[in-house]
DNA sequence: GAGTTTGAAACT
DNA sequence: CAGTTTCAAACTC
């Protein structure tokens, strides 16, 4: 984890939102009863993995020197300092004191603000949430010994703080939150160590280019980088500032964090038995022809993620997850939480009546090729192994009817088909769920998302793309952009000056 | 450690 | 936006 400094560094703001308060009270276990050393029991938001903002890009400001974190001697705590009982309370320490946290975001490093999202996102975020109930507790176990691996190995090379940064778990934030909460009681700098100093190795660059991984990890390289004609140093700050402003300019995200993580999904076991993300995945995607995904070339397999859909990558086998294997095993999540949550399928099996079955087509089509199916929508074999020809044959030769609850595509249906408005409980916390457009793009294809029609068409991997529609949610009102009967209302948490910025711009778009 | 390969970033 | 060049890391020998 790279030292922040005092000058401006901040680490993405926790946020609890509303829906971390439903989701506690369906725990079982009252935070207000549970030991600190619990906390792998506890279900509280932020045991789960919070998303780190796509967009926090630390602030081009002026008037604020650049944020760029400054290494100074370094140490981090040994092991021991690190062991999870400790970890945790700490964890809980800084938990119970959001201020400080929102006050650091109040102070200009990350700030947020809340734009739409829509009400079929919000069933899906609740049914990730519901399914990551259970399971996140064993996940919470791998990823505290995962992570605390990671700390006590003092970071030896800058790819194993980059590899840091980037990881978005449970721990991570177990870990940042406690540093940057003992570093503000103590208001000490923030320090830690890297034994074997040998950071970027850039020769042409003068480090002012993304090129260097010191630079584009937002930090200043040091003595013991290898560089030369090395201008990303403190004394160079202002060159160092126009720089980046220069590439935020060409790329808003550029200095966001490499890998998006949509949702907190657990942790799987790549076929070279890699644990990765599942659903974490980089920013941009890949584009490797030659390496298979398979060597460190690959962005998206030195991050340790799989390859998403919006890799451009060919041959791609990605040991933490092929291009094409994500989406189907996302949708195949989804329906094994359909039948996991009978409640939400009741809720929603009014509002079955909307896609088409010539819409219907393409989507099994698709979700059978990417998992290699041979796959007739006409219902002549299985679009996905859950999905039996007969399901499918009663959805397609009557889009109305409404199939037997339980079965898969009917969940699918109602979710992206709903008009009813949610249930207090639900819509109330609907507000404030975040960075879940990503989860939705990704499981559905594009054709439910707009995406067939280029103009619609609004890429997750840029901060000026997101998805705003009027603040109509949760009562009945349908947007143009996607199918008819779509909602397209979304709420979104975004550092605010994008988001304000591209919240007119869609309204201009209007 | 030198040379090659690779793919992202930058440039045109 | 596509094609090309530059760059530095990853990899190979």
């Amino acid at each position: 984890m790279k030292s922040p400094k005092s000058n401006g560094y901040v680490s993405p703001p926790e946020i609890r939102s509303p829906f971390s308060k439903f989701i506690n009270d369906l725990s079982p276990i009252k935070t207000s009863r549970a030991r600190p050393s619990l906390c792998t029991q506890r279900l509280t938001e932020s045991c789960f993995p919070i998303i780190p903002p796509v967009f926090n890009s630390p602030q081009s400001d002026t008037n604020q020197p650049t944020n760029f974190l400054q290494r100074d001697g370094i140490n981090w705590s040994s092991s021991n300092d690190c062991d999870h009982s400790e970890v945790v309370g700490q964890y809980q320490g800084v938990l119970e004191d959001e201020t400080i946290v929102q006050n650091q975001a109040n102070d200009g490093g990350v700030q947020t603000s809340l734009v739409e999202i829509s009400n079929d996102e919000s069933l899906d975020r609740m049914l990730e949430f519901s399914s990551e109930f259970l399971e996140h507790q064993t996940m919470l176990t791998q990823v505290l010994q995962s992570n605390n691996d990671h700390v006590t190995q003092n970071m030896e090379t800058q790819q194993d703080v980059s590899c840091f940064n980037q990881l978005s778990t449970p721990c991570q934030q177990v870990v940042e939150s406690k540093y940057s909460s003992e570093r503000k009681r103590k208001n000490e700098t923030y320090t830690y160590k890297i034994d074997s100093c040998k950071l970027c190795n850039c020769k042409r660059s003068n480090c002012l280019k993304l090129y260097c991984e010191c630079f584009a990890a937002g930090i200043y390289c040091e003595d013991c980088c290898a560089c030369e004609n090395c201008l990303n140093k403190p004394d160079y700050d202002e060159l160092v500032h126009d720089s980046r402003k220069k590439i935020e300019t060409r790329n808003p995200i550029a200095f966001a964090p490499p890998i998006v993580k949509p949702s907190s999904d657990s942790l799987t076991i790549g076929g070279d038995g890699n644990t990765s993300n599942l659903s974490a995945r980089h920013k941009r995607g890949c584009k490797c022809k030659r390496s298979k995904c398979l060597k460190k070339y690959c962005e998206c397999y030195r991050a340790k993620v799989g390859c998403s859909d919006g890799c451009h990558c060919e041959n791609c086998d990605n040991s933490f997850g092929k291009k094409s294997e994500q989406r189907f095993k996302r949708v195949e999540k989804w329906m094994n939480q359909y039948h996991e949550m009978p409640n939400t399928a009741e809720v929603m099996s009014d509002s079955i009546n909307v896609v088409t079955s010539n819409q219907l087509s393409p989507i099994l089509e698709e979700l059978a090729d990417v998992n290699h199916l041979n796959v007739s929508t006409h219902g002549q074999s299985r679009a996905v192994p859950s999905l039996t020809s007969h399901d499918m044959r009663g959805i397609q030769n009557n889009p109305q009817a409404e199939p037997k609850q339980g079965t898969n595509l009917h969940w699918w249906y109602s979710a992206l088909n709903s008009k009813q408005p949610w249930p207090s409980n639900v819509s109330d916390e609907s507000h404030s769920f975040d960075n879940i457009y990503e989860l939705m793009e990704d499981g559905f294809p594009d054709m439910l998302m707009g995406n067939s029609n280029p103009s619609n068409t609004v890429k997750s991997s840029s901060p000026n793309q997101k998805r705003i529609s009027p603040p109509k949610f949760p009562s009945i009102e349908f947007g143009s952009n996607f199918l008819p009967g779509l909602p397209t209302a979304r709420k979104l948490v975004l550092p605010t000056n994008q988001a304000e910025n591209d919240h007119q711009g869609s309204k201009n778009d209007q």
